[in-house]
DNA sequence: CAAAAAAGCGCACGATCGGTTTCTTTTCGT
DNA sequence: ACGAAAAGAAACCGATCGTGCGCTTTTTTG
């Protein structure tokens, strides 16, 4: 059982890939065959169902998410330090680790937003869990800790630029957008830190 | 010419929710057709192919996007109170006008972010043309006006509270979004209009 | 009101869709 | 080294895709 787990982790990283560029929904069984060079029934060795591998594929992303983002600064003690490595990761994994294509997880949730089903499910629990955890990380900027509702508003702010440094990067080709975003998240903390 | 184009604004009507929700290139006719109540080839008597349809229905939408949210401020005097009612304006556009399926500028900016071609080319000059006329009006914030790169920064903080917002509502069916990207861009109009 | 034009339907086409079946090759535990 | 099990190929299924063609119905116009 161990070739079948590279070339599974081929297709995963395969068909990644395309429904990043073509969408999730968009991607077909031959394609992932094509581009993986296998047939279309050497994919059903590996998963059951087209939707099955679909939740295999958004699902792999968000593991390889976490360990690309949060695992390299992990060992930093919390505070504004591990804040901007953070930031700094995710603009990395939408530009440097995903250069063709973009995040698959953002491109999901627009293409699951209004579509009910397990698919949804997991990956909304996925991205809470990700909200928690940046609320968490952006309560311990300050000591003593700010307050939860203080945290809370500062993580959309933050997750808002990394959502308009996307939009601005990849759809409207803004060579900026990787500095608007660092700078806006700048004076996010700085804001945040000092009261007044 | 009369009757067709009753018709044919009920198609791009209709065609615009589904492709709200399912995705633009996950729209078929047959789905556009049956919601219509006419035959798929009654379509192409007022398109040419699909292509020629979906770049309809997304300038359409365009189209519909300034009617609804600038048409109704222009004839306030440009500074906060302005920006403001353009703010508002959009989520309301978002939660309300489009309260099935979301935004469909947005959506399809995702989808077509990797995809190049005529239609990308054209959403991409309505976008910057879009994001201009915020530039300008976030520089009659004050008097005198801010210059260009401080209002161009502001632009993309607010278009990134509505992406953020978009999200946090849509996808992670968050109900305080609407007051958290209120509360951010007002914030942020509160710390651009007075210096330091 | 008649002629012309537009609107719309039914049908069939080739391609491709997700998925299955049958069969061959490769891999791996023993 | 051998047999079982996994991996993979090729052909095929019914359904659906976008799109033409030919016809009828409706609407507009002179």
């Amino acid at each position: 059982m161990r070739k079948g787990d590279a070339t599974k982790a081929r297709i995963l990283a395969e068909a990644g890939r395309l429904a990043a560029v073509n969408g999730l929904f968009n991607t077909s069984l031959n394609d992932v065959a094509e581009r993986c060079g296998l047939s279309k029934s050497g994919l059903f060795k590996h998963f059951d169902s087209k939707e099955a591998m679909q939740e295999s594929v958004v699902m792999d992303a968000c593991d390889r998410f976490v360990d690309f983002v949060w695992a390299p600064v992990q060992h930093l003690p919390a505070g504004r330090s591990r804040l901007e490595a953070i930031f700094e990761r995710q603009l990395d994994w939408e530009t440097v680790e995903n250069a063709a294509g973009g995040c698959l997880i953002m491109s999901s949730a627009v293409e699951l937003d209004d579509r009910p089903g397990p698919l949804r499910d997991k990956l909304h629990d996925r991205l809470q869990q990700w909200r928690r955890i940046l609320t968490r990380e952006m309560m311990a900027l300050t000591d003593p800790p700010l307050d939860y509702e203080t945290a809370k508003m500062a993580a959309f702010e933050m997750n808002s630029f990394l959502l308009g440094h996307a939009n601005a990067g990849r759809f409207m080709r803004d060579g900026d957008a990787r500095e608007a975003a660092r700078a806006a998240f700048r004076r996010l903390l700085d804001r945040t830190a000092k009261p007044g």
